[in-house]
DNA sequence: TGACAATATAACTATATAGTTATATAGATA
DNA sequence: TATCTATATAACTATATAGTTATATTGTCA
């Protein structure tokens, strides 16, 4: 794999590695969202909101409808959404042999 | 889904948002590999490579393993393999839907 | 033990960016 | 046109981190 190609991927994953992008995302899932409408769903600031979500569209992760006046945001790409459950897969099974080796180390019966 | 658990996989995505990691990673996909060989295949300094060694350990991605004098790592999550693939599919498709757009700006013919 | 080799860590610098506040832009409506 | 509303942008601050250089640690072997 070339150099600018991981440089690439580096990136795609480096939009995915903000909470705040994580959760306007999760709201998206849900249908198309007005910038206001987002900005109350993930409880943070309108410019804050905004940038976050320039970054998602100059990603390719989400795409810009203007009607009128209100600006509708929605989910370009929903490969993100698989890319979420590989990663929650992942870490349940981390937490569940971690819990697996705290069990080995206080076997049953203690409390 | 929990602002805990997003800020779970905003991690695990922000340890994947680094190209040197991601080469290093790449190369670990080919079996083990120590600390010295790792620096010389992804063309840095052993202390940079130590140093996002152990951002890959304590993501749980990499394993340690110690043999006398050096000590070599290996993948412990192979789904960071799945990750990656699935970003390459989505950026591949993104690139060729730009293309095509292209195409229908300058159509055949031009030279 | 002493010298060497492999890895890890500490301290530092430079850069990137999340969030905030203030302001600009653009559409709707009176 | 004037005003209001929705969104975007600019400027700034605080924080995080990739890479470097120097040094510490740990194991091997003479």
């Amino acid at each position: 794999m070339t150099n600018e190609a991981l440089e690439l991927v580096a990136s795609r994953f480096k939009v995915l590695s903000d909470p705040m992008r994580l959760r306007i995302l999760q709201v998206l899932e849900g249908g198309e969202v007005s910038v206001s409408g987002l900005t109350a769903a993930v409880e943070s600031t309108q410019p804050n909101v905004s940038k976050h979500l320039k970054t998602l569209q100059d990603a390719g992760l989400v795409a810009r409808r203007q009607e009128g006046n209100t600006v509708y945001y929605g989910i370009a790409d929903p490969t993100v959404f698989d890319l979420c459950e590989v990663v929650c897969t992942s870490l349940q099974e981390k937490f569940e042999s971690q819990a697996e080796i705290f069990k080995e180390m206080f076997p049953a019966g203690r409390r």
